[in-house]
DNA sequence: TCTACGGTAGAAACCGGTAACTATCGAATG
DNA sequence: CATTCGATAGTTACCGGTTTCTACCGTAGA
């Protein structure tokens, strides 16, 4: 109880034992008398030991740790990927480090060093992603580094960085989700379906593209074209999503529903669809995408497409933890029906 | 480039010089000759030499990292608080562990003694807290050891375990800001108020006892009686809301505004209401708690008491990284106006 | 010319565990 | 009675930096 700082070697003064014993002891690998142990344990209670986790990394056992790397903790889903991490690096016996970004492509090369530094036995990205040369070559470096050093780079929601990088990748279906819903909205009868927050020039977002190309490629597999003028290029948040939805009527364009590239943005949709007067899903039909847990509290309740936020991040860590499982996973995506979306009105209707 | 695991002497027989030059060179902090500098430096660079965290910290250098313990990620203020943490942190050049207990106290208890063993500079403990007693030793124990060993407990959120115990508390003022909410419900002529979700008898969180004395305290200094039949217990989720509105509409009870203890509970409140006929703020004025994200996005606008959540994460690294700061602050708290509110109707009116 | 000192660089010890190798003792075996 | 083996405990080197403490060199001041 007096020093707070005991080591092994204090505690083996104590209990009249060797360093090695104690930690014999400790590890409980390794035979030792019951009466030994019976005292060592003692002297561990009684000079409140706590054995240092640096001084075990450094000397063999690896570091038992798991860094966690995303763009902001407070992003809606984010939080349940970090969850799932969480969880399963838990049940493997891991810390887990958390670290974000904010979306700077810099900061995050920075900050996986710093998990080399600290020699995390798994270094997990989440989302977003960036499509610059320089940023992929950096980044297929720190890969080579980490499997070098034993660790391992995850990609988590994210594409791959190259077949000859070795890497993890957990990934969901977002051009699946894309073509299910906007299936479902064809089905339903609509023809004009405005896709809010497709990729901006520019920036060029994994994730934009690809919902992007399951909203065409269902076109394409209904035969129905698409007009071009309501694919508008937006961000992924709530604003994005009321300022894009304002201008699309003032300008007076023609739709009867609206797919919303996030449920973030169908949230803004939705208030810029009221402010206008236009009822959901009677006038127009709302769509999203991710089924944040608050979709099913709007009213109407979203319907939107599901991705399964926690199993990508169980996944990230398992996968990385044991390198005989499969080292690239594409989790999938399923619609979740709810009463945001309702047959087509003609246009001439409204 | 070819080892991955190159250590400080592997680049200092490289350069030509000794490790204690390399350690200086990295470090910046003792005058190394330019030519030596530039020669360390390229051998760095060739060998693609990571310090080993680990190492440092066993070699004198503090650990760099502070720890932060929370029942869960997805929680809706939680990840605002971590959101500060993670920027105070970074801000002071340290990085950010995250674990979860999911409200077990034994799991809290064993996550903190982990952090003892990770040597972390400081230990952010957030949000609820139990009240029992061999809890609030082991903890008071723990404080004491993290301090002994150059460390420091943070309650963030939650109340202090006593006088005698050396850790940084950081709190928020629940008390007045339903002082405040129930003055400006008064204030707008509101004489019978439901309070929802108060105290559940048996298991005390300090939380809603706080919340509820503010709320007696303004009737109080109005002069105005409340009726005890309208404080009805409840837990604080959306679920908890809607049951408990429900139940007291059902009951005939009679109130012309509803303060939920939480935003979460209003929205469950919101929705029983409207289930009931009753438009808010018309007919019912709705008040709630924390100012979630979402508060803004409802329909009516909720009307709510905003927590300085990521001011609190800050703070607690602030104040646990520079013990020369008061090691005991109270937040403010304060109401922000939106629709949900306003003058009362008289019942007879209804 | 000798001394002193600023500027640099290195040797060796140390941080706190752990792993590999030794050592000891009593019982079992030949 | 000598040998061997199993059970248990200790010695020592090492993990990879950092930190004294020392040492060297050239030059400026006495």
């Amino acid at each position: 109880m007096e020093s707070g700082r005991a080591t092994v070697r204090d505690v083996a003064a104590r209990a009249g034992v060797s360093a090695t014993t104690v930690s014999r002891v400790i590890k409980g690998d390794y035979p030792v008398a019951q009466a030994t142990r019976t005292r060592v344990l003692r002297a561990i209670r009684e000079l409140d030991y706590v054995l240092n986790a640096h001084a075990r990394a450094l000397s063999g056992a690896g570091t038992k740790m798991v860094a966690f790397v995303l763009d902001d903790v407070t992003g809606p889903s984010f939080a349940y990927v970090a969850k799932g991490v969480e969880q399963q690096a838990t049940a493997e016996g891991r810390l887990c480090m958390v670290c974000t970004t904010h979306g700077d492509p810099a900061r995050e090369l920075a900050v996986v060093e710093a998990m080399r530094e600290q020699r995390a036995d798994a270094v997990i990205l989440v989302g977003g992603g960036t499509l610059d040369d320089a940023y992929r070559e950096r980044m297929s470096h720190f890969a080579h580094a980490l499997d070098k050093a034993g660790s391992r780079l995850v990609l988590c929601g994210r594409p791959p960085l190259g077949d000859d990088v070795p890497s993890t990748v957990v990934e969901y279906d977002n051009e699946g989700g894309a073509y299910a819903m906007t299936s479902h909205l064809l089905s339903q009868g609509h023809r004009h379906i405005a896709l809010i927050g497709a990729d901006h020039p520019g920036q060029a977002s994994t994730t934009k593209i690809d919902r992007l190309r399951g909203f065409v490629r269902a076109h394409e597999s209904f035969g129905v074209p698409y007009d071009p003028a309501l694919i508008v290029p937006a961000g992924f948040g709530r604003a994005d999503g009321h300022a894009a939805a304002r201008r699309l009527i003032t300008l007076g364009a023609r739709f009867t529903a609206v797919f919303a590239a996030t449920d973030m943005v169908a949230i803004g949709v939705l208030a810029a669809l009221r402010e206008a007067g236009l009822r959901v899903p009677e006038d127009v039909s709302l769509a999203g995408y991710d089924d944040i847990p608050l979709a099913a509290d709007l009213s109407p309740g979203l319907t939107t497409v599901r991705i399964p936020t926690d199993e990508l991040g169980r996944t990230a860590v398992r996968l990385a933890l044991d390198r005989r499982q499969p080292q690239h996973v594409v989790l999938g995506t399923h619609i979740v029906v709810r009463d945001s979306v309702g047959p087509a009105r003609t246009l001439s209707e409204r």
